[in-house]
RNA sequence: GGGUAGGUGCCCGAGCGGUUAAAGGGGGUAGACUGUAAAUCUACUGGCUUACGCCUACGUUGGUUCAAAUCCAACCCUGCCCA
């Protein structure tokens, strides 16, 4: 093992807190691998760049020869939990549940070991737990500790609901922690005063409490609210490289420097023009993802289709022109054979009124139109997808 | 349990008998611009295989009325105050 010193400095990049460090220093110096706790929530099948930054974090500690305890909330994912404002997450059926687990720790292993990781779901604690032991954890912490909580705090300020199952939600976190013997929980910012319980509850039980660790949350494509499956604002790890790549490129350039930092661990080049700085941070993340040869060819992918407009030489899907010659059906179909969607007639509607659908570059209008398709048309549906026709 | 304020479209929020698919804002989509960024301007923003037509929608269920998100009743739910 390196020592303490090397080790401190490579785990404090990029934290935003760490609580202590003088505490980690301490359980590093025993020499002893550590159980570095990280608590998910199934609630989403795919693992997407905002988990990838725990995750990041975790393999460091891997590659410093520590332990990895990777706990599953198949039993909080049941319950549904306080997600961010003020909504509550909807509870998942444990089918649902294991089955998000399952491909959910599949891609986790893109980033970490898994020799050195250890899976556990907190059903096999909390399933089967009795209401007296949970009275009994509950006498433990009192409402006015939960009601520091931000989230709730405002909530209960601004006269919202918060209903009881959703305090418990920090006290099952932190339980967790006591289960497992975490001696480093690490978790985004939001987390702090869920990992915080988990130390009381661990001092409680006569442990040592772990040591907190909160990492930066990665905001969305939005740029503004934290990246999220359910907010539709997410990269996915597995993604398709043209895709991931796209998306990356349409984050706002004020995120790049951070997407650099915590996406890909490095430092962005402030020289290069932004534009280029986001297509470079768009392959490295494919390339890191899929493969290099991925990465440069959604690059090029990507200047032909959007930065020349070629739409003429780019790989596009193709649609075949089924019975329906109207443009209305054409366009459905298409977004149904080559993107799996299917937006309302409305909707379309309005597209082909807003100027958004285009043959060879015309712009079609009339849903009820039936132009003179030709083999290898160049259909464009909206601002990111187009399609090629075959007859 | 008592009192009181409420429950409106993706979200916030107006409306309080007809002209209301429902003001306004946010968000979203599209167009112009352009770097699939930002800013700005504009349009659209319930559904229907093709619509000056139909269907669904203002917590739920009934009722009054030619006509209800708007009035009445019961019920469900939430906040606040009291117990």
């Amino acid at each position: 093992m390196l020592p303490v010193s090397e080790q401190l400095e490579i785990l404090q990049r990029g934290t935003v807190t760490i609580h202590s460090e003088k505490e980690l220093a301490a359980k590093l110096a025993r020499g002893k691998p550590l159980r570095v706790k990280l608590g998910v929530d199934p609630t989403a099948p795919d693992i997407h760049l905002g988990h990838a930054v725990g995750l990041r974090k975790l393999r460091q500690f891997q590659e410093l020869g520590h332990h990895i305890v990777l706990i599953i909330g198949d039993f909080t994912a049941m319950i549904g939990d306080p997600s961010g404002r003020s909504s509550t997450r909807p509870p998942l059926t444990h089918d649902e549940a294991m089955a998000n687990a399952k491909t959910f720790t599949e891609q986790a292993f893109l980033l970490l070991d898994k020799a050195k990781t250890e899976v556990v779901f907190n059903g096999d604690w909390f399933a089967r737990m009795s209401f007296m032991e949970v009275i009994k954890l509950n006498a433990r912490v009192t409402l006015n500790q939960m009601m520091q909580r931000e989230d709730f705090k405002n909530r209960f300020g601004q006269g919202h609901e918060i209903r009881l199952h959703e305090i418990q939600y920090p006290i099952m976190q932190g339980w967790d922690s006591v289960v497992v013997r975490a001696d480093v929980e690490i978790g985004g910012s939001d987390q702090l005063f869920n990992i915080l319980v988990g130390r009381d509850l661990q001092k409680e039980e006569g442990q040592e409490p772990q040591v907190v660790m909160t990492l930066p949350l990665l905001e969305g494509l939005d740029g503004v609210k934290k990246m999220s499956k359910s907010l539709g604002n997410y990269v996915g790890l597995t993604e398709p490289p043209k895709e991931m790549f796209g998306k990356l490129m349409s984050i706002p350039d004020e995120l790049m420097a951070k997407y650099y930092l915590l996406v890909l661990g490095e430092v962005m080049d402030k020289t290069l023009h932004p534009m280029e700085a986001k297509k470079q941070l768009a392959a490295k993340c494919v390339a890191s993802y899929h493969s290099t040869a991925a990465g440069q060819e959604a690059r090029a992918d990507f200047e032909t289709r959007f930065s020349k407009r070629d739409l003429e030489h780019a790989d596009l899907p193709v649609v075949k022109i089924g019975e329906r010659r109207d443009v209305l059906g054409v366009v459905l179909q298409a977004y149904a054979e080559a993107f799996q969607t299917n937006p309302s007639g409305g909707e379309v509607r309005r597209l082909l009124q807003g100027g958004s659908v285009q043959l060879n570059g015309e712009k079609l209008t009339d849903p009820k139109a039936a132009p003179a398709w030709k083999d290898g048309d160049v259909l464009k549906l909206d601002k990111k997808r187009q399609v090629r026709l075959s007859l």
